[in-house]
DNA sequence: ATGCTCCTGCGAA
DNA sequence: CTAACGTTCGCAGGAGCAT
């Protein structure tokens, strides 16, 4: 028996935390670069703002309702999730972080009167610790927790922010799977949606009843997989233990286009300092990394690029200088004068432990630079993450991203607390 | 026919 | 005033290649 548990609007209700004069307003958290809505308050969702809708669209109707638009602050947001993970964790027998938040709850064993009151417990000892909403969907596969929790947020099964699917009789669970659009399911996003609409599955119900063999021709292993969830087989176990990532992206938009080859170079100096920052914090190494530039798709007019170029590397390494002339090789191979660039970013891959990899006989130069990097990441860990940087990467930065409307890290920043200034 | 790597598309949050 | 549309991860499956 698997529950899933998901934070309410989770960046707004972080925000709302420190600054109460959000309540009862409409609030909206943006993306990076304050591109996109990426979290609304209810109020927000009552006006009718969409998910991953452009701001600059918004903007008049944001006025007109006064609307608060925050630039996202992943910093706090990370810091309140592991204070929600970790109640979660001393409170369960079995937990997979899923995501920022949200996780999956183990809770076989328990009647269905004790998984509701456990849940309930679990909502308001988050609430009086933590101080955000939760709600929790709870049945026999992952994928039916996951719809579970989506009737409790929508406030379609009953009381409370706690959907327990399988605590209902089969005629209600059929009334809510026979009204559900199939694209609110775990796993099938906006094209298979189209895809199954089109065959006639247009709700869960239909999915449900549908024979697995065929899903499996027509579609995917997944959706097969999906369907059979459904019915309430579980075929997606409860990950216990993380495993290691198999790769790291480092990427970002630039608050202005760039055209110069030296800002390239400096932004892809930039990331792939942080990326090597992860890979040596997870204890990996890479056996490549890949260089990626492009333009804005969303200037039509404009010439359109768009490449990814893959340096293998001699040997699987984590030293942020052999990575960074690996980096600078492929950008010189991929950049194109006359483009006005939007992104850039890098992106390593075939990770592995880096207690695995065979050490070059010949190579004395190895330890040496992985002292040296230790030394610069216990620096930067200590003194802050730009102490020591590659020269290359830029002082100015005038690529960096827009964030117009932070808030400041109340958690996790001494100087950025209020009463500091 | 089989198995590998590389690349792309899809989905998730 | 103008112009302004995210990031990071895993998985499946097809293309291309070698055996």
């Amino acid at each position: 028996m698997f529950a899933l548990l998901d934070c309410n609007n989770f960046y707004v209700s972080c925000e709302r935390l420190f600054n109460p004069r959000l309540e009862g307003r409409p609030v909206v958290v943006l993306s990076n670069n304050d591109g996109c809505v990426v979290s609304r308050s209810n109020e927000a969702k009552a006006l009718g703002i969409r998910m991953a809708e452009p701001w600059f669209r918004l903007r008049a109707l944001a006025r007109q309702h006064g609307v608060v638009a925050l630039s996202s602050n992943y910093t706090l947001y990370a810091d309140i999730s592991a204070r929600v993970m970790s109640t979660l964790g001393r409170l369960s027998a079995g937990q997979e972080i899923y995501s920022i938040d949200e996780c999956f709850l183990d809770l076989s064993g328990m009647s269905a009167q004790e998984r509701i009151s456990h849940a309930q417990e679990l909502r308001q000892t988050i609430a009086r610790h933590v101080g955000i909403p939760v709600c929790v969907g709870i049945a026999s596969s992952k994928t039916l927790a996951k719809l579970a929790n989506h009737f409790a947020k929508k406030g379609l099964a009953g009381q409370d922010g706690v959907c327990d699917l399988d605590a209902m009789t089969s005629h209600q669970r059929h009334e809510l799977f026979a009204h559900c659009p199939v694209g609110d399911i775990w796993g099938i996003g906006r094209q298979l949606a189209k895809q199954l609409q089109a065959m006639g599955l247009a709700h869960v119900e239909d999915l449900r009843r549908a024979d697995p063999g065929a899903i499996r021709n027509t579609f995917s292993v997944t959706l097969q997989r999906t369907a059979l969830e459904l019915n309430g087989i579980a075929c997606i176990d409860l990950a216990r233990d993380i495993a290691p990532r198999q790769q790291i992206i480092s990427s970002r938009s630039f608050g202005e286009p760039v055209d110069t080859l030296a800002d390239l170079r400096e932004a892809i100096l930039y990331h792939t300092t942080r990326a090597a920052e992860k890979l040596r914090a997870d204890g990996s190494v890479a056996h490549a990394i890949g260089v990626h530039v492009r333009s804005n798709p969303f200037q039509p007019k404009e010439p359109q690029y768009d490449r990814t170029q893959l340096v293998p590397l001699a040997q699987p390494t984590s030293d942020t200088m052999r990575l960074a002339r690996a980096a600078m090789h492929g950008l010189q191979q991929i950049y194109r004068p006359g483009i006005r660039y939007k992104k850039a970013g890098i992106l390593l891959t075939g990770l592995q432990s880096a207690n695995h990899i065979e050490t070059d006989l010949f190579d004395q130069t190895t330890s040496r630079n992985r002292q040296r990097m230790q030394t610069i990441d216990a620096i930067n860990r200590k003194m802050g993450r730009d102490t020591i940087v590659l020269a290359g990467s830029g002082i100015e930065r005038r690529w960096n991203m827009r964030r117009e409307h932070v808030s400041p890290d109340y958690t996790t920043c001494w100087n950025n607390l209020p009463c500091a200034h």
